[in-house]
DNA sequence: CGGCCGGTTGAGTACAATCAATTCTGGTGG
DNA sequence: CCACCAGAATTGATTGTACTCAACCGGCCG
């Protein structure tokens, strides 16, 4: 289940990623060997905070780097007219600090619970950056956080509410499935302002969008945070990752 | 100027980007040392490609990067409804041949004329990557581009036409700056239809926006791709990089 | 029991999408 | 040098979708 602990929990900071020129099942495997995991944790402190907390705002000096041990975390950005945008939603064995001018780059707040591992900058600038498999790792973690963002920008880009939300879905969905966990239903961890604010809408307009989607039968809610995917076909129409749009989807007559 | 020959041109391959670190005036550098960029020379081919030619699509067997030499590229994905949806602009001493799986995540064509270095994943992987040094200088790069994508999804969760626009010429006017061009006034080398697809809106829909803004007296185009901030407070206000949204600007009776 | 928070539902409006006509621009050949 | 053409860009009229504001529900906790 997602925000659930570290698969590999106990040894150290975890990151789990995709090689990106590896062909595999599609499952993230573990990619620091258990000498880097101590090495790190010898630099780092745990720290844990409360569900809202704010962990460090946009502008901050960046004097660290952070990897998630439990719970989700979300950076975020606040708009012109003053409304937060969520950039992504992160979970255990993901890394977030992301700087630039000696600076973060998004305030960040917890959602869960969080327990986290601290890595001070200096440290890692000290030693462990000179370690090119470490290194390489991390050029790893960076792809697939890159991959993410681009996915969620795609996901921005589309007009429909309808197909924001399928596309959502389906990015938890192969979220849960690349780490292993239950595939049967998908679990939202966030509420519904939160899910809003990611994928750019008003939360009466999510709240509409599940709706329609349920009332066509093409999702079903067994709980607050527990979906289920009904219609595969129309789901993965709308989420769009699927091949052959070749024709216009024919407007319905209202 | 954007889309011009990369600043250290001629000794191969070239990376710049901002030290996520270090402070500095916000101009970036040239990461690769002179050496590093000879032993990259050495591995590497250059490709030259036509404007609107596309270099690769996605799902292709990503089996090489490549490094800009000169010319405007741009990954995009085909949406649901068969849309093309721009995810960023890439110019001189950029990267792009993002992959997971062994498989390109976007397409990727030229809009431009594109000259650029390939480098072999193979050769990559076989000696360069054990380069420590070298490789803080990808991961460097790669916090700039994630920062960069992440700009992007920002701009695109925002909901009025016009501060999409202001925001996508100031994402422009600091590219400008911090690749230490001319800043007195933005270029703006793709077309109405590119900037569209970039921005997640239709083409009339971009064109009405600058109408709108040169209108308010915000901007004003000398050219086609040519165009100077005339009223900064307002720009700013739009674009809103800026401080305290504290109070909701009141909205104008109709 | 009552207030509160997260969520849903409803009516009206605003904004951009759409479809289509028109103007502008740059390039080409006479 | 100008006429012409094709593509890019603008403008216009209409429609649709999601935003806004606001009322309403239902669980949870005091």
């Amino acid at each position: 289940m997602l925000g659930t602990l570290s698969a590999t929990n106990g040894s150290g900071p975890a990151i789990r990623a995709l090689d990106p020129w590896q062909a595999s099942d599609g499952r993230m495997r573990q990619l620091l060997a258990e000498e880097e995991r101590v090495r790190l944790a010898a630099v780092a402190t745990v720290v844990r905070f409360k569900k809202g907390e704010v962990i460090y705002r946009e502008g901050d000096v960046a004097d660290a780097v952070f990897n998630i041990i439990s719970g989700v975390v979300t950076p975020f950005r606040k708009g012109a007219d003053g409304a937060e945008h969520m950039v992504a939603f992160l979970l255990a064995d993901d890394l977030f600090g992301l700087a630039a001018e000696r600076r973060y780059t998004n305030s960040v707040k917890a959602i869960t619970p969080v327990v986290a591992y601290r890595l001070p900058v200096a440290a890692l600038r000290g030693g462990l950056l000179q370690d090119a498999q470490f290194e390489f790792h991390i050029i790893c973690k960076l792809c697939q956080e890159l991959r993410q963002v681009q996915r969620h920008a795609f996901l921005l880009s589309q007009r429909r509410a309808a197909t924001r939300l399928a596309m959502f879905l389906r990015q938890l969905e192969q979220l849960e499935f690349a780490r292993g966990d239950d595939t049967a239903e998908i679990y939202v961890p966030m509420d519904r302002s939160d899910v809003a604010e990611y994928v750019g809408m008003t939360l009466p307009a999510v709240s509409r969008a599940f709706a329609a989607l349920t009332a066509r039968g093409v999702i079903a809610f067994r709980n607050r945070g527990h979906v289920k995917v009904l219609d595969r076909a129309a789901f993965d129409k709308l989420s769009g990752d699927d091949v052959e749009p070749r024709s216009r989807r024919p407007r319905r007559p209202h």
